[in-house]
DNA sequence: CATCTGACACAGA
DNA sequence: GTCTGTGCCAGAT
């Protein structure tokens, strides 16, 4: 698809995350050495393969679903039939689904 | 090369 | 807790 070397970074830590489990704009960002977090989202945007790219388990730091190229009410469902609890449109105690990537910690 | 935009984040009111 | 404004990085025009 000709993605960026960016997009593509994006798109193989979305395989990393478990079902089940959910992370954060930003915190994909930051995996990457990175405060793109904007780029990030625009990553998401840009990726068609919704299926093989569970960009659904993307969400903001505030706990909120945030946007989805289905919609938001359709990234919430799916949020919730993997076991994620949702409310008010925002993720109940995000930090006990929160995923982190913490590729490297010690060296680089 | 300059400028605007976007599936965001943070600070202030 | 909610709303508004500014900063952020990479991509597109």
């Amino acid at each position: 698809m000709n993605y960026s070397e960016f997009h593509l970074r994006c798109y193989a830590l979305l395989e990393k995350i478990p079902k089940g489990k959910v992370t954060t704009y930003a915190e994909i960002a930051k995996a990457l050495n990175s405060k793109a977090y904007r780029a990030v989202g625009t990553a998401m945007a840009k990726n068609d393969q919704l299926i093989k790219r569970p960009c659904h388990r993307v969400i903001r730091s505030d706990g909120d679903i945030g946007q989805y190229a289905l919609g938001t009410d359709k990234k919430i469902e799916l949020l919730l039939q993997e076991g994620i609890e949702i409310e008010h449109g925002k993720v109940v105690n995000l930090s006990r689904f929160m995923y982190y990537f913490s590729s490297e910690r010690s060296g680089n």
